[in-house]
DNA sequence: CGTCTTGATATGTCTGACATATAAGACTTG
DNA sequence: CAAGTCTTATATGTCAGACATATCAAGACG
């Protein structure tokens, strides 16, 4: 293994060792679960102290890049990155956009839709039984009395969720499970209060019936009725807040 | 500005420290550029040494959450996560996603093309004359003679750029741009050897025709068209290789 | 009044040390 | 001889104190 050991000495040299071990992972030249050389090791590379090299060696960790490990044979390794971790890091992210970027209500519930509806085409050649049974089991979930506010908002993601696993294809459901778990719980602060339980619940059903049949202009027509409905909650919350302002 | 300052001390306590910082700014306890106590105070709350807090505040840094300044008046400040950096991470996260995973081929050309269909519809209707220009810009630097292959290729992601942020949803073109990013150019990796230039040149001529006509049964067309373009190519490519090999 | 100097404060880095987890080999013992 | 125990080496995790450096603000000086 190969590392460029010579920094500048202007910019931070945690930052610029992080840079160097990433380049070298995502070039491949660090094969997954490859062991890196021990602090102390790259801490002579580069010419470093080891204090320096651990807060690069922090950096590339909270991208989940390596894990590390105590021991003997401990160190720091190349992890195998999952569409399970990157999609937690997807959605703080997309949370964090929407919220410090004053992204307006039409505008994410737009781009929402948009790309949920992507997996229908797919969804519906490709959705075998257990699809259909995740979906059903959320919307069962959801016609429960008593079921808190709480509840009601995570079964909501959790049917969005089986949707789009249904189109069968990890790529894709990375990309829009991503999407729909950071907006859905969004949209669910703000409408939460507005929302007819039944009415959704109405809508849901009407997606899986669709898939079930294979009927993608019926599935179609459900999410554009999904879609007007949020929009209608949204326009309905702002008309409320603005006249107890007045 | 509250912080929970008790620790585990059973796990890492920078990762502990980061996280309790993070869920602050998720949760808007900490504003955006407003500015954390300094290394000496939070090392002194959460009752830990000054690298340890340093260790926290790097991986804070490596998701671009706060941005550090020396000097007197320096310190660590939250960052507006803007939706450059964002991408950035995004197409990194992705890139590595998809060669660590061993995700085949017509699996990664499937989602990509999915999710870029969504901008279609909305594009049709929105697309102004600057999103038109940047189109037709790209396809006549992919005629010129001589371009190199890099030079295709970056005017290829360019091009395809180009058509999601015709929606004009910042927050649609975030997520597909970042798709199309990581993903084009591991395509070109792939086909760039056996691809016609004058067909795909062609293909993006229709799609530019397309927008321009406000046509969107003829945008999904020709997307259809480069879709199973790509696929032939894979499959040639796949061919040669295993004629080779045999 | 404007410029310069100086000091305070913050991050960036280094050194050396100790604590602790872990595996492998050495050792002891039934 | 085999099984369990102990020791040791090596790695990360943490700490303490120190120095270097960047930056701003306030006071000194022309």
């Amino acid at each position: 293994m190969k590392l460029k050991t010579d920094l500048d000495s202007a910019r931070d040299y945690s930052q610029q060792i992080a840079q160097t071990i990433r380049d070298a992972i995502i070039a491949g030249d660090l094969p997954v679960d490859g062991r890196l050389p021990s602090e102390g090791d790259l801490a002579a590379r580069f010419g470093v102290s080891r204090p320096t090299v651990r807060e690069a060696l922090k950096r590339l960790a909270a991208q989940n890049l390596i894990r590390t490990q105590r021991g003997a044979t401990g160190g720091a390794f190349v992890n195998r990155l999952n569409f399970e971790q990157a999609q937690e890091h997807m959605v703080t992210m997309a949370t964090l956009l929407l919220s410090m970027n004053r992204v307006d209500f039409e505008t994410a519930v737009e781009a929402r839709f948009s790309l949920e509806r992507t997996c229908l085409p797919l969804a519906c050649t490709r959705r075998g039984p257990e699809h259909l049974a995740r979906l059903r089991s959320e919307i069962a979930r959801q016609a429960i009395d008593g079921l808190t506010d709480e509840g009601f908002c995570a079964s909501d993601v959790a049917f969005h969720r089986a949707l789009v696993d249904a189109a069968d294809n990890p790529v894709l459901s990375w990309h829009l499970a991503g999407a729909v778990e950071a907006m859905q719980p969004l949209m669910n602060m703000i409408t939460y209060t507005a929302r007819s339980r039944a009415q959704i619940i109405a809508l849901h059903s009407a997606l899986a019936c669709a898939l079930d049949d294979r009927d993608l202009a019926a599935a179609n027509a459900a999410m554009d009725e999904l879609n007007a409905y949020t929009l209608e909650l949204g326009s309905e919350i702002r008309t409320r807040r603005d006249r107890n302002r007045s």
